[in-house]
DNA sequence: AGACGATAGCTGTCGCGACAGTAAATGCTT
DNA sequence: AAGCATTTACTGTCGCGACAGCTATCGTCT
């Protein structure tokens, strides 16, 4: 089979470019929020209670590093809370304070909004189909081959 | 149409995350070299002569500071030399060394296992047609609407 | 009970992307 | 020819991802 070779080429590779400017147009419209992609995407998976760094890592698909930082963060800014848990003193549980809960209500048009501009002309077949393939790709790169 | 929502949630965006884990496979495999996924494609780009930062850093999708420091790094491994242009003196030209150029070849085998690990299971039509769709949302992401 | 491995979270380091601001050289315009 | 906008590259700052350690706590097992 013919090595279909510029879609991988690194840096120039097309997917990554539009994981990228994917995530940079999300920011972009989240910056009135003061909030990047990460943050707003962390307090909406966080908004629904009794989530812990562990949990979440996986949702992100960050590492416990990246974590740990990105808790940090929305911390000084006064939208999240870590609390210890007394029966198991290693794990926290994240909490929103009053105003990370105001935010949340703000970020599924946003989100929605990024999401009809990407998809901007695709029917709802062809969402499926990218979907689908974006899977297994996943698939592909999680599996580990050669 | 209903907003297909979970593939754009922030970081949680299925795009973005393959994004990055083609990135990260594509730097596993390039560890050995002592390179890193741009590295080497700048490598590529610029083997072949009498490139400018302000042309790679279209090629890599990256900006103009992005390039800079890509430049340092690979010019502090003694990959590629910068040389100042005499008819124009704002501009740069990227040679590499020998050093440099000996990385060349061993490149795109790299890209190419990642590539084959990537499609694996897809059909050429199915090639084309996730990477025509990707080409749409990079349109549509570029065109900045709503 | 005491040792030992597993688990949850944290810190350090590096490379990178985006944004904003700077400096030098060029070319254009009047 | 002098002034000014443009272009090319560079620097500063912040947030993030990946990798490699580290500590504290827990569970288990003998």
């Amino acid at each position: 089979m013919p090595p279909p070779f510029e879609l991988v080429l690194g840096g120039g590779s097309l997917l990554v470019q539009v994981g990228r400017e994917l995530n940079t147009e999300t920011e972009r419209r989240l910056a009135p929020l003061g909030l990047t992609a990460q943050q707003a995407a962390l307090l909406l998976h966080a908004a629904g209670g009794r989530s812990t760094p562990g949990v979440l890592k996986g949702r992100l698909g960050t590492d416990t590093a990246g974590m740990t930082r990105l808790l940090d963060r929305l911390e000084v800014k006064g939208l999240l809370r870590r609390v210890r848990r007394p029966e198991d003193r290693r794990s926290v549980v994240i909490e929103l304070t009053d105003e990370g809960h105001a935010l949340v209500p703000r970020l599924p048009p946003i989100f929605g909004g990024v999401s009809r501009q990407v998809f901007s002309g695709f029917s709802g077949e062809e969402i499926e189909q990218v979907t689908g393939m974006l899977r297994r790709i996943m698939a592909n790169l999680a599996e580990g081959g050669s």
